[in-house]
DNA sequence: CGATTCTTTGAAAACAGTCAATCTGTGTGG
DNA sequence: CCACACAGATTGACTGTTTTCAAAGAATCG
């Protein structure tokens, strides 16, 4: 399992091998079932999680109990609370798994010391904070900007391999969109 | 001008005197009126923009030609377009100045060096970054989840002071609102 | 097979957007 | 200093989109 978090590093920066060890040494390999969570509303954030098999979302429960998803976490892609890891305050959402997973896990603390004895290790978390800066302003872009529709092919074209993966339901509450709505978007969709 | 600058980093980093002057020595001081730009849509961004004082906002125009804002960058707060700046791509959006502003522009080049040269500035720029993330992730979190008065209500309590600097419309563009709309909640929140 | 979960559909209601007109305040140039 | 233009804000009537509610139809899983 750690072998699928050895090539993702392999493929963004180059490292020795001893620092491959120290990073080794700290990784926490977990199964997680589908439907089980690795975090709950109100908890703090103590750790990151990278998807090496399987499927994690993060949302959260409005006032009247809808839920909204932040995000999802296909293979290769971190999941965590970065606002409750920063602040240490408790995290309004909950993060569980859409397919059994396998995940590794690191504390932060533990993260934190990597980046710091190991500058690549710090430059490729930082490329990937970037990155991920420039996706959730597109998703902002597209939410401000878009039609119901609109916003379904942008998911369509964005993550297309999601499309099938996902129950539609939340895709729509992905997007911000009810249920209803999104079945009759892809109804009207040419034929 | 740059006092402005060094104070905002002084509180956030502890700099010895030559660091100073290395960061100094590639800052440019520049003045822009009210509604100049500082940067055009389908120009690469190959900067980034300190605001010390006035108003910056990015935005960018639709197909239909309607304006959609991005970002508000008051004093103390970073201006640029991260996208185009990673991918060296023509960037989609306009920054102009809201108000006569006072700005320090910082080449991409120089800034990535200083990045490299002085590690606690790196460290600045991230926790920066991550802090841009959470924000974002907020506004994505009010923009699927909340109704128009409701994300009036939040940018009021997010953003106090820029209520009576912004237009009114430029806030219903900011929230994804026509400015009508936002019109009628002023109206109707209570009396 | 029965139980869930997911998706679709229809009808009605709520919500937000559009269009057009008016009103307000501000600042500029003559 | 006035007249005027201009940017901004408001209002009403209307349109269109999206949500809500309720029900029923697929699909999946144990």
């Amino acid at each position: 399992m750690i072998e699928v978090f050895k090539k993702y590093i392999s493929e963004k920066i180059t490292l020795a091998e001893e620092e491959y060890s120290i990073i080794e040494s700290v990784c926490i390999s977990r199964k997680v079932k589908k439907r089980q969570f690795i975090m709950h509303e109100g908890e703090v954030c103590k750790q990151i999680a990278f998807v090496c098999k399987g499927f994690l979302r993060t949302y959260f429960i409005d006032d009247n109990g809808d839920e909204h998803i932040m995000n999802f976490a296909p293979e290769n892609y971190w999941s965590g609370d970065r606002e409750s890891l920063m602040s240490g305050f408790p995290s309004k959402y909950n993060i569980d798994a859409l397919e059994d997973s396998d995940i590794i896990v690191i504390k932060k603390a533990d993260f934190d010391e990597i980046c710091k004895r190991i500058p690549s290790f710090n430059d490729m978390t930082n490329a990937i904070l970037q990155k991920s800066l420039v996706v959730a302003q597109q998703r902002i872009h597209a939410s401000i900007t878009y039609s119901a529709e609109e916003k379904y092919n942008y998911f369509l074209s964005k993550y297309p391999s999601l499309v099938n993966r996902v129950p539609q339901h939340m895709i729509a509450s992905y997007l911000g969109l009810s249920r209803e709505t999104l079945s009759r978007v892809r109804k009207n969709r040419l034929g």
